[in-house]
DNA sequence: TTGTCTATTGACCAATTGTTCAATGTATGT
DNA sequence: ACATACATTGAACAATTGGTCAATAGACAA
């Protein structure tokens, strides 16, 4: 007995949302058409209706992960920094942060990475996601190196912006796979270091704005 | 018609070489034991009589995935550098080529590792695995920290080893996919930039064999 | 030879999967 | 009221999966 109609667009949102709490428990393994249904608690015949090929829907959820996944959105007190390090390091710490508390999120995003070795149409997202989340991260990096090109040397605004990448995602791997034994406070402070804090000058000031923006 | 037997040993050596050819190619999912027994020319019936469960044997798969993938081998070259930091920088730069150039393990390790998220197994094994790799760098970081403390400011020898893998297999995600958009030389250039060259004193010597132990 | 042990095979099973499709309900227009 | 369009369901199907098991062939000892 068929039941009740629904607005377009409102069904395929429904599912992608269920297919994201899916995914995320049991990995894009687990992702079938069925279980989806069972989640969103329709027929798996009307998922299949929504979206005709399986394919369609896992293809559809990446987009929904990468644009969660991918969005840097740095907060005012960040940009207000005077030092073009300090909004640097605190943007890193801010993303290691936010992605390390999303331990799923980034799960499933390293499974379509996998998944995009085999897959072009996922490793096409997949790598223009990355590109666009470095692109984000060189506006930073190339005020770092406007302002330091004395301890930068060879150091591309790209390359830099790439390197925030790895750090970030870095932390994350290490982080999730071992929470007891990795420590979090000590990657950051020695990211921090490594890649410099303002400086003398700024000790007093920079510090505390930054450790009141990315709490703890 | 049953056929011939073969050592013990042979065997599961055997399946397992199989079932490495097979995951690399078509990632864990399609790790099947019926695609295992047709890789070795077996039946499916005995891929499971010495791997009592398919479990067992990704189990095992994964054992000799993580002892190749994580085996940190420097070259003497590297260790007669004069200066810590280029031996260190020259390790990272040496782990980043090789793990580059071998994308289908890196993918399989990646697999490996989402799967720990819901197999405690796989997640102490890669756990530990990534541990032991850190510390192969703690000691490269503790020489640099030991010689040059004043650059890195709060930075912990665990904590650079820990950056240094982040370099490295951030490096391999984003390099591999989008080989064509990401520029690797620039991404290597600047690493060495951001951990710091020997200085001005070395700069006749150092670099050079530098670029003789890592060929680009 | 005879017997025992075990490696090996392939048939078989139950469960799950993606996909198709006829049937049926709901909404909307005329 | 009637018809048309379409969302929705669930049965059904073929393919694939991990796993079991009886039958059998090889190796080796007595």
């Amino acid at each position: 007995m068929p039941g009740q109609k629904a607005p377009e667009e409102t069904r395929r949102e429904q599912i992608l949302t269920a297919a994201h709490t899916v995914a995320s428990r049991h990995g894009i393994d687990g992702l079938t058409v069925r279980a989806v249904a069972s989640r969103a608690k329709l027929s798996h015949g009307l998922v299949l209706f929504h979206f005709k090929r399986k394919d369609e829907l896992v293809t559809a959820l990446l987009d929904r992960v990468l644009e969660t996944t991918f969005l840097l959105t740095v907060s005012e007190q960040v940009l207000e920094l005077p030092d073009a390090r300090d909004r640097f390091v605190a943007a890193i710490r801010q993303e290691m942060d936010r992605l390390s508390q999303e331990p799923r999120r980034m799960r499933l995003f390293f499974e379509y990475w996998a998944l995009g070795s085999r897959h072009s149409r996922v490793r096409t997202k997949v790598s223009t996601a990355l590109s666009s989340y470095r692109a984000a991260f060189r506006t930073f990096a190339e005020d770092v190196l406007r302002t330091d090109a004395s301890r930068f040397s060879d150091v591309t605004p790209e390359g830099l912006a790439a390197i925030a990448v790895s750090l970030i995602y870095g932390c994350a791997v290490q982080a999730m796979i071992d929470p007891a034994g990795f420590d979090i406070s000590a990657y950051r402070a020695s990211a921090q270091g490594v890649l410099g804090h303002s400086g003398t000058r700024a000790t007093k000031r920079g510090p505390r704005v930054l450790a009141a923006a990315i709490p703890a």
